[in-house]
DNA sequence: CGCGTGACGTCTC
DNA sequence: CGAGACGCCACGC
C-alpha cells in the first residue's frame, strides 16, 4: 500500500457523519494541496472493505463524483442527508456548514 | 526513467 | 454562466 494512498484512507476514514471533505483539502492535508486528482484517484482504488464514508469526500463545489461512480446520485444526496449534510436547491451541498474543520 | 491515466482545481474563452 | 483546456501529483506498467 503506497504511503498517499494510505494517508487518504486514513483522513476520509476520520470524516466524522455530518461532515464533508474536498479533494483538494485532503490532498492539502498530505501536504500536496495539487495532488487532489491523486486522491479522487486513490477513492477510486479505495477498497470496500475499509469502509471508506466516500460520500463525504466531494469536490469544492460541494458537489458528488459522477452518478455511475456510487451507483447514482440520488443514493449519495440521500445518505448525506442522513448523516445531517443539508443539501441546498441546485443539489449543491452547503459547504459553509458541513465543510470539515480538521484541528 | 518515461508515458498514460484519473472520483480535481483553476483559468480562459 | 457553460464548456473546454491546461496543470498539478502520484501510481502502474
Amino acid at each position: 500500500m503506497s504511503s498517499f494512498f494510505k494517508e487518504v484512507y486514513e483522513i476520509v476514514a476520520q470524516i466524522p457523519a455530518g461532515k464533508v471533505a474536498s479533494y483538494g483539502q485532503i490532498a492539502a492535508m498530505l501536504g500536496n494541496p495539487r495532488a487532489a486528482r491523486t486522491v479522487g484517484w486513490a477513492m477510486s482504488g479505495a477498497p470496500s472493505h475499509l469502509r471508506l464514508p466516500c460520500h463525504r469526500v466531494v469536490n469544492k463545489e460541494g458537489r458528488l463524483s459522477p452518478d455511475p461512480v456510487f451507483g447514482g446520485y440520488e443514493v449519495q444526496r440521500a445518505d448525506l442527508e442522513a448523516e445531517g449534510i443539508v443539501f441546498r436547491t441546485d443539489g449543491r451541498i452547503d459547504m459553509r456548514k458541513c465543510r470539515w474543520h480538521p484541528d
